[in-house]
DNA sequence: GGCTTTCAGATTGTTGACAATCTACAATTT
DNA sequence: AAATTGTAGATTGTCAACAATCTGAAAGCC
């Protein structure tokens, strides 16, 4: 499988992601743009532009003159209405490569679960919050439409951080594997309820 | 009324997404950071920074190495289906605000009406693009979310660059009349109606 | 003629330096 | 003692110069 071309820039944002979204970097905590900039070996401006994007995407909070802070889990109303928007658009993207889904896509579904399985095992949370989006991801970006990935994705990001942004190893892995299964077996229907079971 | 405070970035974003949104600017038109700095008297930096915000929220499309253009209007299949999710999000925030709204609300929803008719009557699009967004934003902020107003902004701009950026004007400013009129006079059920009626 | 290669110009990507602003702590006043 | 003011340090905001890359047109090849 030919590998698409991923900026520095795109390397970093889904780095800095996955850190936060598997609380690697505490609730609250400033992100330093000279900081990240020394750690990651370059200079402070493709760095500003990823703290932008990951404050557009909800991970971080940003304040005039101050810079950038990860987001604190706030519980307010409006975490039912994401997680059920988002249920809306995976299942329609299911819905959508139900179809079209080959044996490079069964291959490419089961390479992500043993990463995250692989990820589980070794207790690397930044990894196993990057390879669950990753899985959904995988179904989002498969429907061909840029635009509803980049919805997905900020809604997505804000239900991870509201609250509990990582669960249980087991419950994750299992869950995925769950959806997997059904969708290499081609059973849509248990395909569906596994990905809204999973959505939470 | 105290102005919140607009950062300089926030103002040209605000200006280009009008500009856009009305088709000032033609579909697939590169943007130059040199020549929006020239324009707007700053350095590239800040513009490259709107540049980026205005791509997340899906008005304009990046290529690396090549710089931004105005989205073209792909008629894809998800436009439905973003309508049906922008109505939810409009909808949830009115329900969750209504029993709140008072006087200064009903001012501020009547300034924001006036200031469209204005702009309908001086045939100024970028202005009616403006006060269209700001009347449906204005309700969204009021939820207090900032989470659901960023998911929404990228929502509606898509909707708007998906097709049709801008119609007639008498049904613009006719059917935002509708929807402050059933506000203002406290009747939610045509106010709903209304709303879900302008969505389209 | 049609296709590839080459190259100059234009444009974006990156960097380090400087200016503007904020934050936290100490000194001062009431 | 509490509140206010002042100040030093750190941090972000902005800028201009340079490097890397792309674009489009002209030249060369089949």
């Amino acid at each position: 499988m030919t590998q698409p071309v991923r900026s520095v820039r795109e390397q970093i944002a889904d780095q800095l992601r996955n850190e936060i979204l598997s609380d690697q970097i505490p609730a609250n905590a400033p992100l330093r743009e000279a900081q990240l900039a020394e750690r990651f070996g370059t200079s402070r401006g493709p760095i500003r532009d990823v703290l932008l994007q990951l404050t557009q995407e909800g991970a971080l909070v940003y304040k005039p003159n101050a810079g950038v802070r990860v987001g604190t889990p706030t519980i307010n109303g409006d975490r039912e209405l994401l997680i059920s928007l988002r249920r809306q658009i995976e299942l329609r993207a299911l819905d959508t490569i139900w179809k079209e889904l080959n044996s490079e896509d069964h291959r490419n579904l089961r390479e992500i679960l043993e990463s995250m399985n692989h990820a589980c095992r070794k207790r690397d949370i930044a990894s196993i919050a990057g390879s669950d989006m990753a899985l959904h991801r995988y179904l989002i970006r498969r429907a061909g439409s840029p635009d509803l990935e980049a919805i997905w994705l900020s809604i997505a990001v804000r239900i991870r951080m509201t609250y509990s942004r990582l669960r249980d190893y087991s419950d994750i892995h299992r869950e995925h594997g769950a959806i997997v299964n059904a969708i290499l077996s081609g059973d849509k229907q248990t395909a569906r309820k596994a990905l809204e079971k999973n959505i939470i």
